[in-house]
DNA sequence: CGATCGTTTGAGGTTCCTCAACAAGTGTGG
DNA sequence: CCACACTTGTTGAGGAACCTCAAACGATCG
């Protein structure tokens, strides 16, 4: 927890220029790779740069009053991170595997770039929504009461963001205590429920990050009641 | 429940014109007033109009495959709502008020007023951050474990957002059925758990829809856990 | 090799959901 | 005007789901 320190950044290009409203601006970011646990920027950290994921996984998170961590989103290659309305983060990022890279954007120079370049502009509303609807739909997940429900929702998100080929075959990059947190249950529901949907048979477990979807339609019972 | 219909939109100018982005529309723009329980569009309706709450209050909902319903955001006066990245409404939006008036814009109508005049698009994206930022600070408040928690942040929320001139009294425009939708939990932990808040001294509840916060910092206790 | 972390499983306790009943308020029709 | 149905809100009892505490195991790392 405490191995935190701030991502020393440096200048360079960046691949995984698809998907990427700011390509325009590569010149100039600034790229920095990051060691599991580092952080990207803290809660409370001026808001002057964006972000854009390159290369591995990282954790959005609030760290509350109580000391219990809440995860907000996760973030996979291509996206766009830390815009913020007000002066300030009120989030913090941090990545999650060893191999995250990650592109820093002034946020000034961006402002510049929407106001004089419209196809620039019209991609950075999209992501903008797509972070909304993305948002949204896991509102819907966290209604969800049932451990079971929220677990088969999460695998099949998962699935979809950062699934391998067909899409069955899903490499969690996070740990089960970051799945806690991000689902709002505990770390011994998350376990139990996963060995549970293994002994139905709906996936397995062949390592302990590694799940397979055996019967996608067993989950998606579960975890996909929006029509 | 089966008393919505589709609202009828008339031409007409609008009042509050405050916070409204889309203010130089509004020419244009038509006006609707709604019932309690009308729907102003559906789940699945193609997402060619924006609109802008003017007066009264309305729910934004999804209905599960399962019967079950859950209200993802409820609107208030100002507030921007029906914009999309898809081609189709992924909720439905319903009144809440008997007094509930709205003013709808088209989208494309807007797509051009964005392109031409920067102002008004700077207002734009601020009201789709504040969207995003509220609904990033909404999902904090639904990671939330206990019903108390749930609850006081409920009720702190409200306070800020329809609250009347001090922000202590709180007249709730929804049902017990609409916030435990809300909340994810069931209307008679709502209801249990305001009676409880009322015992314990932390608020009074002068009728049923009329809340006043008497001990602000009890509820911040429970509800308000994020630094 | 010991220490720490991540994961899994068990036992017990608490919270919340479900079912049920009841009270109060609202609208309708006789 | 009252009887009636219906909606909304509150409260109680029982049971299920999940959290907490605890222990054990494997993996990783210094």
């Amino acid at each position: 927890m405490d191995t935190s320190s701030s991502v020393p950044f440096r200048n360079g290009a960046n691949q995984n220029a698809h998907r990427n409203p700011l390509a325009a601006m590569d010149g100039i970011a600034k790229s920095a790779h990051c060691g599991v646990g580092e952080t990207i920027y803290f809660q409370d950290d001026p808001a002057d740069h964006w972000y854009r994921l390159v290369n591995g996984a990282a954790r959005k998170c609030v760290l509350m009053t109580d000391g219990r961590r809440q995860i907000v989103d996760f973030m996979f290659p291509g996206d766009l991170f830390g815009w913020s309305r007000q002066d300030v983060h009120r989030f913090s990022v941090e990545a999650i595997t060893a191999d995250t890279t990650v592109a820093r954007y002034p946020r000034r120079r961006i402002e510049m770039l929407a106001e004089s370049d419209s196809e620039a502009r019209r991609r950075i509303f999209e992501e903008a929504f797509e972070s909304i609807s993305r948002l949204q739909m896991r509102m819907v997940l966290l209604g969800r009461t049932s451990a079971q429900e929220k677990v088969s929702a999460f695998l099949l998100e998962m699935a979809e963001r950062c699934g391998a080929g067909c899409g069955n075959v899903v490499v969690l990059p996070m740990s089960r205590y970051d799945i806690a947190d991000y689902l709002s249950i505990s770390v011994e529901t998350v376990s139990r429920t996963l060995t549970k949907l293994r002994r139905r048979g709906a996936i397995s477990l062949d390592s302990t990050r590694l799940v397979q979807i055996v019967d996608r339609s067993a989950l998606e019972e579960c975890g996909c009641l929006y029509a």
